[in-house]
DNA sequence: ATTCTTGCAAATCATTTGCACTTTA
DNA sequence: TAAAGTGCAAATGATTTGCAAGAAT
């Protein structure tokens, strides 16, 4: 699954704009999330990446999402437990997962905040939203 | 932060209308996740418990904590990356985490559904809802 | 030349597992 | 006494750290 591609200088550029010096290897881990929205773990990225780039390490992955999640240009999320996957989050989302297939897909969050500005007094400045349930193609091929 | 007390034939009465036989051991934990609403880890757990029962293991704490998730009893929190917490979960609701004294809240979910029941064509069954800003408390605090 | 980045190997730390002992019904 | 629950110790596995080598400005 991959979408459009971003030229290298493009990528620069937004690393840059990021207060990130880019790296070979943070351009291609950038373009890696920026193409690949399936929300991959570490080792996931890593295993796709390695035979591109035969010398890079967990390590630097760990690190540079961690990095771009410090920047915002990723967010981890750890839906159910211990599992740890990141997305690229160009605008705030939320997240759904299918019971049935697995899949997460990204669900814009209503313009309009769910919630308003204030909540029992407490001030929210950001959230994380997780739903589960059956998604639009599972609930097709049942009925 | 202890609540009120529950007696012994409450706790053992609760246990069995879940489907779980009511150990010495988890009774206790139940006890102490009923009356202390502070969203601990296991460990905190284990620590607290065990000057009270001596021979408590992690072990039990984490199969514990693991088989009353199942039961839907306990919830299991990821709030921000790897930390687990575990929090009693009479009914649903979301959790606000204050980023100035890093205390969670449990804040009731709105009786209307703020999504609906489908977003974007999948079925939504249930949610996980992580809200982050700064609480009533530390709001009044730098005001 | 100096600073930043990378990547290996070792260390860490939470969680899980195997298994023998204990408890309970 | 059979089945379930407990707890120790060892295993696992993901993530982090220290540090030396390499790359960039």
């Amino acid at each position: 699954m991959k979408t459009e591609a971003i030229s290298n200088d493009e990528l620069k550029k937004f690393l840059i704009e990021h207060g990130i010096q880019p790296s070979f290897q943070r351009i291609k881990i950038l373009e890696y999330m920026m193409t690949h929205r399936t929300h991959p773990d570490v080792e996931t990225v890593y295993k796709d990446l390695h035979s591109e780039i035969p010398t890079l390490s967990m390590t630097t992955v760990y690190n540079t999402l961690k990095l771009f999640t410090e920047k915002k240009i990723t967010m981890a999320l750890t839906l159910e437990g211990t599992e740890i996957r990141y997305d690229f989050a160009p605008e705030p989302h939320m997240h759904f997962k299918c019971k049935v297939c697995g899949k997460i897909y990204d669900v814009p969050l209503p313009k309009k905040h769910p919630f308003g500005e204030f909540i029992d007094g407490h001030k929210i400045e950001s959230e994380d939203i997780y739903l589960f349930g059956v998604c639009k193609k599972c609930l097709g091929n049942s009925n």
